[in-house]
DNA sequence: TCGCCTTGCGCACTCGATTGTGCATCACTT
DNA sequence: AAGTGATGCACAATCGAGTGCGCAAGGCGA
């Protein structure tokens, strides 16, 4: 393999020394008086050698790398790869990098992932986390390390985050079936150790409560945030004795399994049963059933964390002037589209 | 920030050398005599302290930092997605961490990314490329850097790649259509600068080849891999004096633009179009219309990818035993599935 | 007691870049 | 001619880990 082209080459090319050429390509030759003459000669032998500096070294010297790591805890499910394309872009325009990671809602996995983000010298983390355990974050956080929490956050653990209105949005959706004749709501919950899925079930109590229905347990399935456990949940609703009659899906990847395992089912009620869920994806304007989703800004979710982070980041080492206020709390609202009804 | 802890914290508190702890943490404890007691010291005390490597200055003194970069052209496709979960699983078994990227598309974000991806240290490169050009990576191909290619190939560079066969595909898929009695159909493409859409357009004109069909442009939209690209399509054929009698969609987005369209649009002949697609997704099995998909093997996909990159990295440095065959090239089918039909 | 071999470990250099300090050289003043 | 101040650049240490070479201490036979 052609060797990479080092500040040396260029140096020893040149006849000067690494230390102009490392303060001419880093843009400090002003402040440290080189001669344009020479600056320029630098300039044009990296361009022509097409230097890359190694940000192993680089990194290793200034510890900071203007890297930042994105722990999503699915980057199969559409949400957070749109979040993560946004994030992208928007770390771009920052200057920063992005390495993306997928936890696979397991918290081992995101312990090593931390661990292996944090190896590599990233500057901050963002991070959804699987839960419930948190002392890893909670560590980071002890350390002064910058991160921010995405669409999942802790009670207890005091750190910057960027998540929706869970609990008001599921509650509008759900009354939003309720609205339109509904009187028997099954839900199917996501992954009971994240905030998001306790914050959506909490929306849909209080939709019941608002309309003093009760709450029964057999028509909630309370599972995680995949494909199979909507497959499962509505398997559970089909054995019930009495139907649902309208269905909440706290994200999209149950809504597809469900509307999955109800394409095989018998036609009345379950195949136009009304559906609300969270996670508006492209299909669901043409799916021909009656379904009340809530659209989550992914983009703006994923700009907001980065730009908290860097700003984190770049508002200078632990000692620097406090922010006004200690943390960042970013609540964005969802948006709510009807489709078939 | 509590500083990290490095091997010299360990040497120090146990009054060794750097030398003998890097050999007992890094598993050469036996070929250097080092006594078990004081093995067993070193692994207790870095224990106990959570001691973690830093991979940057691993990398830099090694230059092999068991990392991949995979730099995909949108991750917000859950095709790609998907195989960079699945790449992700299938490197960690290997012990291999990924670096997960997105171009988007756009040739002069790819090459960026390459560049900060090797300068990053990673071990090797899976890249679907944007093309059309692929000089970047011609140039990695020369330095002997190991890369595999992931959808997209390019003729005339001998690499690794992994993709489907997407023109014997596309033609299936047409030709279950033309078998559904379909006589006009129409072509959403991709974009022309990847192999993936130039083969798919292929297939689509080898399929009405075979049915002495004429060709007509105006039945053919080509614009690139997105939603919006569907839109567009599909508004170009609703503007048609006759209209199609059946669609092949090039990918899931393109369906996914074109379907939307569709919605808004007269119900006859529009909404019941049978339509053929690559790229299946969990709402296809529940869209309520003729829908013919060819299902592309994700996670066998990013497997091979990782397995191919990790041979060719492992299989060590330039100049050691060439393999049996100079590069492989892996061809999936994909499998195709019916809706609504 | 003198070599010699084994056991156990450390010195010092290296990877590629950044950075505090220092040191010529030259112009210009007094 | 000596002193002063800019000008332009290089030396050498540093980040954290890996590694070739070598050296001290102890055991053993002669």
């Amino acid at each position: 393999m052609a060797r990479r082209v080092r500040m040396s080459d260029i140096a020893d090319a040149l006849g000067v020394s690494r230390t102009t050429v490392s303060r001419v390509l880093s843009g400090k030759a002003a402040p440290f008086r080189i001669a344009t003459e020479t600056a320029e000669r630098i300039l044009k032998e990296a361009e022509r050698r097409g230097y890359q500096p190694s940000q192993l070294a680089r990194g290793l010297r200034t510890a900071f790398s203007r890297t930042i790591g994105l722990l999503v805890s699915d980057i199969s499910n559409p949400f957070f790869a749109n979040i993560a394309w946004a994030a992208e872009q928007s770390a771009e325009q920052k200057g920063f990098a992005v390495i993306v990671g997928s936890s696979g809602e397991d918290l081992k996995r995101e312990r090593a992932y931390v661990a292996n983000l944090m190896s590599r010298g990233v500057d901050g983390l963002i991070v959804a986390p699987a839960g419930p355990d948190y002392e890893h974050l909670a560590e980071l956080q002890r350390d002064g390390f910058p991160f921010v929490l995405l669409d999942r956050v802790f009670e207890d653990l005091e750190c910057d985050w960027v998540v929706v209105e869970n609990q008001g949005a599921a509650r509008a959706l759900c009354e939003a079936l309720l609205d339109r004749g509904c009187e028997r709501l099954a839900f199917l919950g996501g992954r009971m150790e994240t905030s998001t899925a306790r914050l959506r079930l909490e929306g849909y109590r209080a939709a019941l409560r608002g309309r003093r229905l009760p709450f029964d347990p057999e028509m909630v399935h309370l599972g995680d945030f995949s494909v199979d456990s909507g497959r499962k949940g509505a398997e559970q609703l089909l054995k019930l004795p009495v139907p649902p009659d309208g269905i909440f899906c706290a994200n999209n990847k149950i809504l597809f399994g469900c509307l999955d395992r109800f394409a095989s089912a018998p036609a009345e009620p379950w195949r136009m049963l009304p559906i609300a869920s969270f996670d508006e994806t492209p299909f669901m304007k043409v799916l021909g059933r009656p379904l009340i989703v809530a659209a989550q800004p992914e983009h703006a979710i994923g700009a907001r964390a980065v730009e908290l982070l860097t700003h984190r980041i770049l508002s200078g080492p632990p000692g620097s002037p406090r922010m006004n206020k200690p943390f960042n709390h970013l609540l964005l609202n969802t948006e709510q589209k009807r489709f078939g009804i």
